[in-house]
DNA sequence: GGCAATTTGTACGTATGTATA
DNA sequence: GTATACATACGTACAAATTGC
């Protein structure tokens, strides 16, 4: 097991046993080894696994119970908006069709988001987004920056100006999403320019209170995304 | 302690903190008390109570490191997707401006869901759609019937046919903030008729595969139900 | 660097519940 | 039905690691 820095042992077995799970290297008939066999396996005691059973359990992945051991939950009941719940998935299969379904709820979210920062935003939240996009701006002017952390930057502060909870609470979802979605939608260096000014539509939109516009450039900023992925998926067949 | 049953110990202690911390009833400054001070006041094994721990930290409640003690994380990072700890949430906070942030989340995952069913829902999905939407007219026809649970399978049915795991996978969320919805906009029995009639033209536009209608009117059917909660918030001023 | 406090990890014993013979 | 076997649930006790003074 690869020791990780900083964890505690339940956690890097929770780590280990949650990637292992939604790998899909358990068979649901067959469900998990025991609590004493997986103390063999990772040479560890009982009580660590059985803490990372409990974190595991309270994420939605499996389900103890005596006498029928330990059991695979089916996935519908997985915690998917759990960040290490969401990394595990993205390491076992970064398929074009778990990205397109990340999109389609980008979709979802953003744009209402963004009208939500139009309305209800504080000023200090929407100089948070012209910092973000500064920094955009900047990269995009630098051949050799990246643009990357900004991009991720700007569409956060979107999320928390919306000045809803439950909004900015995917914004792990929605920088993983991102993430993955930049490494295959910008394959080179060619249109920062036209991305950095899609973005300052969406600002100016926020910065004017104008919710509807602010949505409808956040629309258009994810549908470009999703052109390009719905491109790949049909290469690939 | 209430007792619950079918539930393990770690399992209801994990209930009262989970409930307690969301309550704000631990001073963010002092934290929680020691693993050894929880298993004098409930009088459990340190087992139990790390096992709990565990659970909470997993969802992002708490965090806890030596020396430092079991530490209440800032709210941002809890897990409010997760169904346990919207319930703490609901039974601490009943207030009206959460009900709003939960119509505005409900106002961008729905009527993308709605969407995306009629493009991609299996004919299946459609007809468990249609069930539910017979629940409901059985429902409006009975004056002694309540159409809450077949409210609740119309719209869990549209986001399982959406066909996309993230929009299913907020059922729980949507459910609880229906619930608590109709209790605050269905005042009295008078008016299921013209609600039943607005589901089924959402239904009408799925089953015809025409995902803008179907957006538009589910974001014209929880629209609705916004205009009754800001009308409450105003009213409550 | 050493000391004290506190969490973390380990070991083992008993209890309880459930499936199978 | 009943008994038995087995796996988890729970508890106590102790050793180790980490941090703050």
């Amino acid at each position: 097991m690869a020791r990780i820095e900083n964890l505690n042992l339940s956690q890097q077995v929770t780590n280990e046993l949650g990637r292992a799970i939604i790998a899909g290297e358990f068979n649901a008939e067959s469900g998990l080894p025991t609590e004493a066999q997986l103390c063999d396996e990772y040479g560890i005691s009982r009580t660590a696994v059985r803490e990372a059973v409990k974190m595991l359990a309270a994420k939605g992945l499996i389900s103890s119970r005596p006498r029928q051991g330990i059991r695979v939950e089916p996935a519908s009941n997985w915690n998917l908006y759990d960040t290490s719940v969401l990394k595990w998935m993205l390491d076992s299969s970064p398929s074009m069709l778990v990205l397109k379904e990340f999109l389609q709820m980008r979709m979802a979210i953003e744009p209402q988001a963004a009208a939500l920062a139009a309305e209800y935003g504080t000023d200090e939240d929407i100089q948070h987004i012209a910092d973000a996009l500064d920094e955009m701006n900047k990269a995009a002017a630098d051949p050799k920056a990246s643009m990357h952390e900004a991009d991720l930057a700007f569409h956060t502060s979107i999320l928390f100006a919306s000045r809803n909870r439950f909004f900015f609470q995917l914004r792990d979802f929605i920088r993983t999403a991102l993430s993955v979605s930049i490494q295959h939608t910008t394959p080179a260096k060619g249109n920062d320019m036209g991305v950095a000014e899609d973005h300052a539509k969406i600002y100016t939109a926020i910065l004017n209170r104008q919710p509807e516009r602010a949505k409808n450039m956040m629309t258009y900023l994810i549908d470009e995304a999703m052109t390009f992925i719905e491109a790949e998926i049909k290469g690939a067949k």
